[in-house]
DNA sequence: CAAGCCCGCTAAGTTTGTCAAGCAAATAAA
DNA sequence: TTTATTTGCTTGACAAACTTAGCGGGCTTG
């Protein structure tokens, strides 16, 4: 389940680096109802409180629940450990800079081609 | 249930008046989390879309489910048929203008010492 | 009547979400 | 290498959410 304190942007984040799109294809992805830019600056922290309709485009693309989405945002209480399809990277006790660390890692494995 | 097409403002005049408050009252009972003024403009549609927290506020304030608000403010497919504080002038088909009539004289009632 | 309080409401200002355009670096293609 | 495409990101403008201050009306109390 995603951590309580963990932030929104970090999660989005990781959820579109392990299915492997681009900003701009979950832009695309979404209908072009959540702009590259927006999603950057979301990613990056730059915006806190999205519009939840937003949340819920994205909760779609990442086949994850919009529930879990709302709850990582702070809107809702999290719900009953839904297992979303980052599981791995939640749930085995990963600090923060090792799930980062992953991630990149990841990125660098694709690239390879 | 609130009926689907049924806006948030009005929703949100409903249960004030039911819970016979003022403006002023909700504002201190939010603990001035939701200002008077601003719970003015959400009543009169003059804002659709207020942030989650706010409708959180207004739910505790209410003791109406805080996903009712949401879903009356168009964030969530309404859940499971609660019941909430208002049912009565929701279970009636009773229509927009027949419901804001029994309302205004619910007040008038009340004025009446 | 006057002084005071509470009511709903609004006008004006600040903040923040959101988008369109575009830039610089990385990658791919020629 | 040069050109073209893609990627993440920043900037600037706009709209919508949200705040603060205050008006005018209706009651109450002296």
């Amino acid at each position: 389940m995603p951590e309580k304190d963990q932030n929104l942007g970090q999660y989005l984040k990781e959820l579109r680096i392990v299915k492997n799109l681009s900003l701009r294809d979950v832009e695309k992805a979404t209908n072009n109802s959540v702009s590259n830019a927006y999603l950057s600056q979301l990613e990056s922290g730059k915006i806190s409180k999205p519009s939840p309709h937003i949340l819920e485009s994205l909760a779609k693309v990442y086949e994850v629940h919009y529930e879990d989405l709302m709850a990582v945002a702070g809107y809702m209480r999290s719900s009953k450990t839904k297992k979303s399809g980052v599981a791995f990277f939640n749930q085995h006790d990963l600090s923060a800079e090792e799930k980062k660390k992953l991630l990149d890692y990841l990125q660098f494995l694709r690239k390879q081609k």
